[in-house]
DNA sequence: AATCTAAACGCAACAATGTTGCATTATAAT
DNA sequence: ATTATAATGCAACATTGTTGCGTTTAGATT
């Protein structure tokens, strides 16, 4: 996604294209996977804390962010892919958390997790697994 | 679990059979489902700060109980099933968030998960899913 | 039952994380 | 170029989590 098309995004969410909000997305692009807020702060040095808090709260809000996860009291965010608005958001893959290497990867499981509950509505699943992935193995 | 059975499985695991550790177990139990932090801490007023910190960590650490999820900055506290212990933990279990009465239960999903990564080394699967429980619905 | 020791507790002080209000600056519409 | 509004940075505050240490309690020993 480049700075043009990203430009529209945000503007199609009426947010305007600030510097610190282009430079967030294009820094979660490049990371691959879900940042840790922790992370995302020290890349973006040097930013006030208090705005990255509401650039954060923005982009996400709009439905161009999501929570990803939560882990040792820290959220981890990544971009929304193109099935996500404002309204919905559509994220049924899992995170898989290598506790070797570190690094968070998204996983398709391949037979879709059948989640059936009668009567229940699922507006949202999250999965999380850890482990050692097939790299560090 | 009466309190006899509670002090064994504290002892067994190298802890004291404290009032506060007692008493934790017994509202946890109580509950029925997990329990923020939060919420925990207003059912055991009056308590130390620090002391409930202590108390949640020396269980978890032991196995006892375990981080069931965390959400809007707070982790969420579920009482072990029998086959926890100090080593392994297994709680293939899904965790459902109700939107409207802000209940937690667990759900054990009928066709069990199959997750296939090859080469990966799985050691703990999390599964959050938030939506409109049958009873509000 | 009294004594003893290690673990647990409560308090104080500190550190880190998250929030609010407001003056200044940047975006983008006119 | 001008202007209105949103975004930023700063200060102050609130909440959450951590560390050190003196006191108390659990439970083992005698």
């Amino acid at each position: 996604m480049d700075s043009v098309q990203l430009k529209e995004l945000l503007r199609k969410r009426n947010l305007k294209a600030t510097h610190t909000r282009l430079s967030l997305l294009n820094k979660m692009h490049a990371y691959g996977s879900a940042m840790s807020h922790s992370v995302i702060q020290k890349q973006m040095q040097p930013i006030d804390r208090v705005t990255l808090y509401r650039t954060i709260e923005s982009l996400h809000e709009k439905g161009i962010i999501h929570k990803a996860f939560q882990e040792n009291n820290e959220t981890f965010y990544a971009i929304c892919g193109s099935s996500c608005n404002t309204q919905a958001h559509k994220h049924d893959h899992a995170h898989f958390k290598c506790l070797k290497c570190n690094t968070v990867s998204c996983q398709e499981l391949d037979e879709t997790l059948k989640i059936s509950l009668p009567n229940y509505e699922i507006n949202k699943v999250s999965i999380h697994i850890e482990g050692i992935c097939d790299l560090c193995h």
